[in-house]
Parts: C-alpha cells; structure tokens; sequence
DNA sequence: GACTATTTATAAGCCAGCTAATTAATTTAT
DNA sequence: ATAAATTAATTAGCTGGCTTATAAATAGTC
C-alpha cells in the first residue's frame, strides 16, 4: 500500500502553481511594451550580441529550434528583428535587431524593474538574499531531462 | 537616462527559467504514468471531491474555463474521467471519476514523491524550510492581474 | 569525386495557458 | 409573463513550450 501523500503540500505542487502564476504575470508586463513573455529572452541575448544564429540562441536560453523559429517569426512580424542569411554558412541566418528592437531596451528594462519589485514587496529580508541562490539551485535539480546533455552553467 | 540592469541577474529572470526547467520535468514525470502536466491538477481535484461542475474546477486551480474544458476532454478521451449532465442545472456538467481514474492516484502519487525528492537534493537543511513559504508568498506576489478578483488562500 | 552523416532552419502538430465570442440555460427584474 | 442579465460550457485562435519529420547546406569519408 503506497502512502498517500497530500499533493497541495507538497514543494512541487506549490511551485506549479507559482510558475503559472509568474507566466501570466510576465505576460501581462511585457504586454504593455506590447510584447510576448518569451520574446523578451530573445532580445535579450541580442542585446548582448547581434548577429546570433537561431541554433545560438536556442543554445544560450536552453530552448528547442522550432521554438526559436517561431518567437523569431513573431520578432520580425514586429520589427523588432531582420533575419540576414548568413555568408559564411548557406543554412544558417543571421537574426539582427532593428532600431526598434534595440529601442526596446530601456521598455523593458522598466518593467523588469517593476516585475522585481513586485516579488521584492511581499519578502524578510533574509528571504530576498537567499532567493537567487535558491531559485538556481532549484533549476538546476529540475533540468535532468529536457535538453539532452547540458549540465553547464 | 534609465539605469540598464542586467537581466540574468534578477529574481525575474531566474524565475522565468525555473519554470520552463520545471515544466518539462512534470510534463517528463507525468508522461511516466501517461499523463500530461496539466491533466494531474484536475485529478487532484477530483480525487479530493468527485462530481465537480467545469466551473468548480476552474476556481479551485485559479485557471480559465477554457483551459479545464480542454483538459477534461483530453482526460475523457483517455477514459479517466466522464462527463454527465448535471440535473441541477441544464447548463453544467458534473465530472465524475472512472475505475481507471481512481485507480491512477496511487501512480501519480509514486511521480509526485520522486519529483519532491528530486528538488530536495540540492538543498539544504534551512533552506528545505523556508522554501514552501517562499514559494507561497512569492505566488501571491505574483497574483495580481491573471484571475480578475482573487485574493483568497 | 561521390556517398554519407551532420547541422540549420522550418513545418506540422501536440499540450498548457490565455482572451474573446457564442450558445444554452438559469436567474433576476420589470 | 416577458425581457434582460447572468452563468456554464464550448469554439476559435493566440503564445510558449515541446517532438517528429523534412529540405538544404555543410562536413566527413572512402
């Protein structure tokens, strides 16, 4: 007979909840730059460097090519990106950000600021310094499975 | 001139991608006894109390109509749950669970304790304490827009 | 050089969320 | 009793993840 456990108490039901919870938050923000939740993580690596490859960023934000192609379809919609095929290599492109894109920056950057101090609101300061730290190592112990072999970071 | 922070270094960006990490580690856990992520959370519910019209469900997991009527269809199509008319009201449906769908709590059960420990692993003592408090107050933290006028828990 | 394997991007289609809009039934108000 | 408003379920369609499968280009091998 396996015991049985009260599932509402658990860790992981609580963070299901939350991740729910966190995505309609950020979808809600960026919405009033009038962007996607996930389209933000793309311009944020091309903040960081122009010029990527789909398979770089995939790469960089741990997520699958097809959902690359398809955030970076919804960005060109936009115009917030240009894709350039590449020179150097006929299969691949080059996603580049327009004036638009690259303006988007400090949008954003705003309500980030804004996302952070909605958490910050509710937490003891001893809660808000171990948090990071908790968070990662949380991601860490849930990502056995998904993108094959990484273990970096 | 807005002060540019550096994304990958907030709570926000953390969170952002524990949630994926942690999606496809449920979605991975849950597809071991033939079920998607979402399905179990209705099950939960209907394991608590049998019988529950849409709407019910809908508010005890602080999700969109839409979104459970879904998911009670896929859980019909894999014979876990069925649909009858709810002779109270013509408009509801009450969901009832089948043999099989009784019979899977003792299975997802044996899921939800191998993802608690999975998570567990990489932590510490302390911070085993702290973390369902954590996660609940930073739920609520992030609850404002989503589900118009809830405030409840 | 030719054949095979790998890699990049993409298409199709699935689940989990969502919003907006529709239908049918119930409730409320007049 | 009829009209109006609400509620329950559903449909259509969106983003964000995913997998599987394909086309085209590159790289590797014989």
């Amino acid at each position: 007979m396996t015991e049985q456990i009260s599932f509402e108490q658990t860790v992981t039901y609580a963070l299901a909840r939350l991740t729910t919870a966190f995505r309609n938050t950020l979808e809600d923000h960026m919405g009033r730059v009038d962007l996607h939740g996930g389209q933000v993580f793309i311009l944020m690596e091309l903040w960081k460097e122009d010029g990527l490859r789909q398979v770089d960023i995939a790469e960089r934000l741990q997520l699958r090519a097809p959902t690359i192609n398809k955030m970076i379809r919804g960005l060109t919609e936009i115009n917030l990106v240009v894709m350039r095929k590449s020179r150097d290599d006929g299969r691949a492109s080059r996603i580049h950000l327009t004036d638009r894109g690259r303006a988007m920056r400090a949008r954003v950057n705003d309500q980030w600021v804004e996302l952070e101090a909605e958490y910050l609101a509710g937490l003891s300061e001893t809660e808000r310094l171990i948090l990071p730290e908790l968070l990662s190592k949380l991601r860490k112990a849930y990502s056995g499975r998904p993108t094959a072999d990484i273990d970096s970071d």
